[in-house]
DNA sequence: GTGACTGTATTATACATGTGATACAGTTGA
DNA sequence: TCAACTGTATCACATGTATAATACAGTCAC
């Protein structure tokens, strides 16, 4: 069963990119494997504190992207591979290494800063 | 004059949000200073294809956060001291580098990796 | 088979964001 | 003075996100 102990919700974007990227980042991390099952979606709603349209809306992009499976009645499941896997790995650390590049860059910190940025706040 | 050639618009956040970011990193950068003229509501909105009351949010917010200074019928101003400019400084790579450490640490990628993936994607 | 769960769907409501159009009064420079 | 700009304000409208309340049919363990 996919655990959603660690998930922080935020207010900066929409919960449910929020709950795909949490998924996302599980698989990357090794923790959320094929075959995993998911809280169905009233459970994740009630644990999370929010609708079960907004669950619905995660799991249902997370299945057109076929990363999770669900049938009518029945519980769903992630439905990974290795080419999937890579596929969401590269997707993520793009965005997340260009992301902190650009904002750093257009601050006028050199790469040296941005390293030594990294390594202060990593142990908080 | 604050220039905008560098801006980059995206549909990852609100356009007036990412109005205060390119303004806010410009402070941080220092090519935006104390005394700066800002591009009048209408010119700017034109100048990014967005609506008039976009840019009219992006400025008010930045107003009542005292970085810039407006009166009726006058052009705007940057408004800045050492305080306001640090002040700017540490939201800024605060949220920025907790941003690149939460996402990598739930994705499983050790300090080191995190730094040799900055270092490698720095040059692109 | 029955009951408790499941996925899926619909409707209404509310708020934030963005557009489009328009209006009015203050300033600035020629 | 006057025209062209400025900031500020309002209205209607569309879209995306989220909530709330239901409803229906499929699956599964007992």
């Amino acid at each position: 069963m996919i655990s959603f102990d660690s998930f922080k919700m935020n207010d900066d974007s929409p919960i449910y990119l929020q709950i795909i990227l949490h998924i996302k980042r599980g698989i990357v991390a090794g923790s959320i494997c094929d075959g995993d099952e998911l809280p169905s979606r009233r459970v994740l709603s009630s644990l999370l504190g929010v609708n079960p349209n907004t669950v619905q809306k995660a799991y249902r992009i997370l299945e057109e992207e076929e990363l999770v499976q669900s049938r009518p009645g029945a519980k769903s499941y992630m439905q990974l591979d290795e080419a999937k896997t890579e596929r969401v790995r590269s997707e993520l650390l793009e965005n997340d290494a260009l992301y902190i590049i650009n904002s750093m860059r257009q601050m006028g910190i050199s790469k040296a800063e941005a390293l030594k940025l990294i390594d202060r706040f990593w142990e908080e």
